[in-house]
DNA sequence: CTACGACTTCGAGCGCGCTCTAAGTCAACG
DNA sequence: CGTTGACTTAGAGCGCGCTCGAAGTCGTAG
């Protein structure tokens, strides 16, 4: 039953983050001021580190910082705070989904470029070849 | 049969950059100087704004500048950057491939905790909601 | 008791990709 | 001929998201 806590290294390895990054997410405001040990450590537990990969999730996918801590604000508001955190979720789904048709077709162009080098016998030119 | 070409203005509203960063690409290296008006003005042809919009695409899909530096390097060796180009360009569908398996996972997440706000009487908590 | 190493805070510094300013030139209009 | 306005260059400045350095504290090993 004893809680297992991490240090700040081990929590920072776990989340896949620097512990430079931990820190400096707690002082923006982005995570909350986490327990300490009576050294004055800090010690993570698994809400805080689930915390954390969340919001590597949300900015992995582009959302910046100033959202996240609109969130992280909402979220510490707690129901009150409720439709707020849908909002913007709802509103990160749809950037999402606008990412994901713009590497798609993006893929595609590269796919083809790609095409060429395998069918062409010269490859293929690109814009201004010429060099001085 | 004349070529229509266009001023830095225009090529900018064309390709979604502004005309700072038009000028700020070429003096990188990332596109060639462009053809001059006797004015000493920019005119910009069709090849220009296919390379830019390339450009923009790969930017956009996160390739560091960098890169397409790299990119655009070879690009102006011609033939003989040809295997280069090729390497960056499957390189680049890699990361691609990833990011949206990144991204699509992460949309999921969201769809998860959306869904929750749809089903659930009280909004569901989120790691530390407490608010001094 | 001492030395070590992992932690602490605070603040400065950095790489990226623009973005903007200042000062000047040129062409067309009235 | 004078004004307007779009362009030119070189270089400084900026917002983002860390990243690092300095100086100090704590707790365990030898």
């Amino acid at each position: 039953m004893t809680e297992r806590t991490l240090s700040i290294r081990e929590a920072a390895a776990e989340t896949g983050v620097t512990a430079h990054t931990l820190r400096y997410y707690e002082r923006i405001g982005l995570a909350l001021p986490v327990a300490r040990a009576k050294s004055g450590h800090r010690r993570y537990g698994e809400p805080e580190l689930r915390w954390i990969v969340f919001l590597r999730r949300l900015h992995a996918t582009g959302m910046p910082i100033r959202k996240m801590l609109a969130y992280a604000r909402l979220a510490r508001k707690g129901p009150a705070g409720a439709d707020g955190r849908r909002a913007l979720l709802e509103e990160h789904r749809r950037e999402i989904k606008e990412r994901l048709g713009q590497l798609t077709s993006t893929l595609e162009v590269i796919e083809q470029k790609l095409a060429l080098y395998d069918q062409l016998p010269a490859p293929p030119a690109e814009h201004a070849p010429r060099e001085r």
